[in-house]
Formats: C-alpha cells, sequence, structure tokens
DNA sequence: AGAGATTGCTTGTACGTGCAAGCAGAGTGG
DNA sequence: CCACTCTGCTTGCACGTACAAGCAATCTCT
C-alpha cells in the first residue's frame, strides 16, 4: 500500500505506476530468491541465457545483449564475464569489426536455462496470483495479463 | 523488445511481465535521472519525503517507511542517514518502546519534496506517453491507466 | 593517405541494496 | 524476578549496477 492518509494528490499516471511498482518489487524479489536458492543464478544471468539461447546464431552483440536485458554497457560486459566463469557463456570476437564482442551460449549455458525455465514461469505466475484478493494490484494483473499484441 | 526469433515458447504471464520490465526499466531511469539533476535526490529519497510529508504525524517508523518503499530494513536505516546529513529528515526515538525509531522530515525536506513533486509527475507522464505509438506497451500503458480502483 | 570524429567495449570508481550477524529493549513463563 | 525469546533497528560485508574515462578499431572527409 503506498497511498496515505493526508490526501497526496496524485494523477492516474501516479497511481497506476505505484502500482506497477508495488508489483515489480515483489515479483523480482520472488524470481531472484527462487531463482539463486533452487538454480544457482541471478535474474540478470537467467535473461541473459534467455536471450542467448533464443538467438538463432546462439550469439549476441554486447549491447544487443545490453538492450534486452535493460542495463548499460558495462553493466553487461561484468555480467557475462560472471556467465563466462560460471562456463555458460563465452566472448568471441567480431571478424568483419574488430571492436564487436558476441556473448556466445554453451551447452551448459542451456542446460542451466532450460534448467531454471520452469522455475521462472512457476515462480512468476504464483508471485501474480498473489495479488489476486487485492482489490488494487487484482484487478493490476488482470488488465495486465488481458492484454493481447 | 524481449521476445526474439526461435520461437520462445511464453507463457502469457510471462509476455505480460515482459511489458512491465521494459515500461519500469526505462520509466524509472528516466525519473532517477530527472530528479537527481534537477533536484540533486534519486528516486528512493523522495519516494521517502512523498511518504513523510503525507504522513498524518510527519513521521513514519523506519519498518513502515520500508515497506512503502520497498526496501529492506538495513536499506532504510542508510535511506534516512542520507535524508539526515542532507538535512531532510531526522530520527527520534519512540518514547513508549525505546528501540523503535521515527524518521521524521523537517521543513528543508517537505520543500525539497514539494519542489521535485512537479518533475516527477511530469517526467512519469511522459516517460509514458514515449510509449503510447509502440504496438506492445502502448496497449499496456493504456490498460495501466485505465484501472479504477 | 592521413587527421579527426565515431563506435564498441572495458576499466576505475562510487554508490545503493540485501543478507546475516549483532545488540539493546520489550515481552513471557516458571 | 530471572532466564528465554522476540522485536526493531544497525553494522559488516559482498555484490550488481551506473557513470565517466580510456582505448582500440572503424569511418569520413578532403
Amino acid at each position: 500500500m503506498a497511498t496515505s492518509s493526508h490526501a497526496p494528490l496524485r494523477t492516474s499516471d501516479q497511481a497506476a505506476w505505484n502500482r506497477v511498482l508495488s508489483l515489480h518489487s515483489y515479483v523480482e524479489r520472488e524470481l531472484a530468491l527462487a531463482l539463486q536458492r533452487r538454480h544457482g543464478i541471478g535474474l540478470s544471468e537467467y535473461r541473459s541465457l534467455e536471450h542467448l539461447h533464443h538467438s538463432k546464431t546462439s550469439e549476441l552483440r554486447m549491447q544487443d545483449l545490453a538492450d534486452k536485458v535493460g542495463l548499460g554497457q558495462s553493466s553487461v560486459t561484468r555480467l557475462v564475464g560472471r556467465l563466462e566463469t560460471a562456463g555458460f557463456a563465452f566472448k568471441d570476437l567480431c571478424p568483419s569489426d574488430k571492436r564487436g564482442v558476441y556473448a556466445v551460449i554453451t551447452d551448459e549455458g542451456r542446460q542451466r536455462y532450460q534448467a531454471a525455465r520452469a522455475t521462472y514461469a512457476e515462480v512468476l505466475s504464483s508471485a501474480l496470483n498473489t495479488f489476486t484478493a487485492d482489490p488494487e494490484l487484482g484487478p493490476t494483473v488482470q488488465a495486465l495479463r488481458a492484454i493481447q499484441v
């Protein structure tokens, strides 16, 4: 619950965003905890592996990966470094542009991703279901789920 | 954009959550940047001041504040510490339970909050409007805004 | 062909956060 | 009334991230 007494005078955008924040902090924490405890990887690691796994060529340029996981360049440098020491990915130089670096997923990385995948889906759904009884967040989750693109 | 080629086989919950993640990372970054550059405060500081300002008694227990801003206890200890050195709040012992600590907003804290308030609302709305043309995120923003509680 | 600007990534550094341990005050049962 | 447990907050420590500077490769323009 974010609103207090004293008439906060929020625009509807602020009310909407507060709902997003409440959902986000809870769900992300649940996902991170479950992934770490059941598979030994962090949320960013999981999402990187996901994108790499689904990439046609099993590889992604560092900046592309950064965009996909929503991090900055330097964070991804270190993230892929962690994946590398864990054996889940390695770096490969781009032959046509020697500045460019590809992050490439390994078989071990795929295996770990596939092992974690069910956990992610399951924890996500159950975390979202947590709010179904909430008068404010329940309808929000419902609305998010209903969107078809 | 989170989906790649290769048929990721996502549940609708995952698709919904990916939309939330995209929105969240962009909007929060915009808010944090604007608040820091135009008012010299971080997002957590702003939200703390918001809750303290709207509290009837101008004060909040540490744990209550933690719940409201979505942080852990220790983070709030340090957050209020920062507010204290900035002159925006101070700590006060609870007379009835000497373990308890209140964070109390100062006049200077109120002023800074009120100065930042317009920025927050404005940047939030414009950040959300950024997505109106997006085929996936546009409808999501619309849905979030439409919820009435 | 060469100077200057630009791109793609990495490194130095600082900061905010979480977890777990620590600690004082408050509550509880014999 | 004294141990025991519990509660509320703080401290020690480690980690992930961001920003800015650095650096090498590429591109551009004359």
